[in-house]
DNA sequence: TCACTTGCCGAAACCGGTTTCGGTCGTTTT
DNA sequence: AAAACGACCGAAACCGGTTTCGGCAAGTGA
């Protein structure tokens, strides 16, 4: 009987058995009980399982605060989204969450998420959140060609991975999607059913992503023995206004595109609806090619041919990655990348007169 | 001059100004430093404002887990999603978690977010949650009519907030979208344009949101002077497939709707698929109206006529409502609830023959 | 048989804060 | 002028764990 302890009255604060009750429990010195349950090796295996047993009898269950300021972990992942960001990224979102804190349920980790304003005030929040050491490393979503965040960390010497490359990321745990490789297939294709002008919406540069997207564009380009014409790609389109404005320049043009590649989907949904106001029918008169896979594009009109991945299996490799990272392991083995798949549907096709 | 303690070695990791440090650089104690940070009284203003002054300079910011475990707060609210749920809900998410992360920022608190892949899941890990202290409190999406988290967190004396009401939420903490409004207004709009066999697809029962969305669609019906044919309302659909099933069945009848209100988006989404099979026109043929928001219903042919409400504004409602509960506030003054929007688009109108 | 390990555990220090308690000093009350 | 009081701060306990260190008893080798 573990006795003495029931006695509080019923409106207090649910009572919760602490290390100091569990070792008197079992007779012996909380020193024993907190190195039984931890592992050590100068414990006997008769003591181990005495204890763990009595562990689970009184469900005592350790305060993860009360640990972290001995052994300094946290045992958290860090997640510091910004908001204003381009809502074209939004979507992921969900998917994205889940595997990460999936993935760091099972090791028993949680997931500390907190969002700012701006990108300054992500690096700010990033810096307050190491700083109370609220987590313990983080996960940073879409890598810049020069990021400030990955300065910081490194300098810190907080473990982190990226979602995505930088320019430079030599010394940093990354994954990414090969995006480059699904820009040059995109174009392959469109070049395969005839298509010779072909346009190409990008994001804005100074993501790691688009640099690599328009390589990837140029790489199909040359491969396919087209020449890019500059007047045909565009930067900075990373919505869906953004992506008519754009769109429609280029539709505009004396000599306009019959084929448009958008490193977004929600760029080429903007495309949509500049070619719908000019009369333009997509996949007959213009074809598209997009990337992200976001569930509008299948109710578009046509149906959307675009580039999917799934983001909770992204979710869960960074997470498994940065909790490798934190344990120590070394930045070499930890980098990996995937690729898309395409998703056709009805928006593309040979260019008018060709069919 | 702090001297003395920047001698360590580069590669170690980052040294942090503790309270310690702090007091001596002050010549003061450590508890008088503590309290003037905390805005205790008896510490003269004179003080206080030295010691702020030094914190802010040396770069000073306590460990939040060596506060919490003195004070038993871990400053962090608790989010617990599952994942198996109806990718339907899914959308909300970003937003969601934006409006409460913000919210918690403001006040220097953050977010912790955790899975679980079933709801019995969900109520394990928010147990996990409450016996480690990794986070004080919860906020509890979707409200069933009888809830396991409300019972257990109730029991164990643990602040929570849900989204959406229970069938008894008389002492809980609650903010809602009044749903049931959205869809009596829509039955009442579907009336007035000469509907009269008006069917409805509503969900799984055991979400409160169901129940009263049903009491809504009745309500409606009853002051359009109309009475509800049952085999017209189908319960448990919540889902693409389940849309166009259920949906499919309400056509397939031999004296089918002239409209059909649905409580989710995803369902009227597979409706549109079960009635493209059958050659009928939405917005001509038959007429519908649901309840989301969801960025596919505005790429969906027709456009989706729905209901809106911004999650992050709840989000942000929510967390604001789990502090003040956290700090004391009654539950009965934890109480709110909105109206949803109504967005108009093209899939909704006269009955056929009527126009 | 005695010194030397080795296995196993308890005592106590420690982590970095918060909070309680009491003491000093200048000021007011009587 | 003594007593009472209030403002202000320091010493020390405390929170609930982890980790270091030392000691005892049994086992081992010479």
């Amino acid at each position: 009987m573990s006795g003495k302890l029931e006695k509080t009255m019923g409106t207090v604060r649910q009572k919760r058995v602490t290390i100091i009750e569990l070792s008197q429990h079992l007779g012996m010195s909380k020193s024993t009980v907190s190195r039984a349950l931890n592992g050590y090796p100068d414990i006997a295996e008769k003591t181990r399982l005495r204890v763990k047993q009595a562990a689970e009898e009184l469900g005592y269950r350790p305060l993860a605060y009360a640990q972290a300021i001995r052994t300094g972990q946290a045992r958290s992942l860090g997640l510091v989204l910004n908001i204003d960001s381009d809502s074209g990224h939004r979507p992921f979102l969900a998917d994205f969450l889940d595997g990460i804190s999936q993935r760091a349920s099972e090791e028993g980790w949680t997931l500390t998420v907190a969002t700012a304003a701006s990108f300054d005030g992500v690096l700010e929040t990033i810096k307050q959140l190491v700083e109370e050491r609220k987590a313990d490393g983080f996960i940073l979503p879409r890598a810049r060609v020069i990021d400030p965040r990955v300065a910081y960390l490194k300098r810190a010497q907080v473990p982190f991975v990226l979602y995505g490359r930088t320019g430079n990321s030599d010394d940093c745990a990354w994954f990414d999607i090969r995006s480059e490789k699904a820009m040059e297939e995109a174009v392959l294709r469109l070049a395969g059913l005839g298509h010779r002008r072909i346009g190409f919406l990008n994001a804005y540069e100074h993501y790691m992503y688009a640099q690599l997207r328009d390589e990837g564009f140029r790489s199909g380009m040359h491969k396919a023995g087209l020449s890019v014409d500059e007047q045909l790609v565009r930067k900075g389109v990373v919505s869906k206004p953004s992506g008519e404005e754009f769109g429609g320049a280029l539709l505009d043009l004396d000599d306009p595109p019959t084929a448009i590649v958008c490193a977004l989907d929600q760029a080429a949904l903007g495309l949509y609806r500049a070619a719908e106001k000019r009369g333009i029918t997509i996949g007959r008169d213009l074809s598209v090619i997009a990337y992200d896979g976001l569930p509008e594009g299948e109710y578009a009109t046509p149906p959307l041919t675009t580039f999917r991945f799934d983001n909770g299996e992204a979710g869960a490799i960074l997470a498994d990655m940065l909790l490798k990272r934190i344990k120590g392991a070394d930045v070499a083995e930890l980098r990996m990348v995937q690729e898309a798949r395409l998703v056709e549907r009805l928006s593309h096709g040979p260019p008018r007169g060709m069919s």
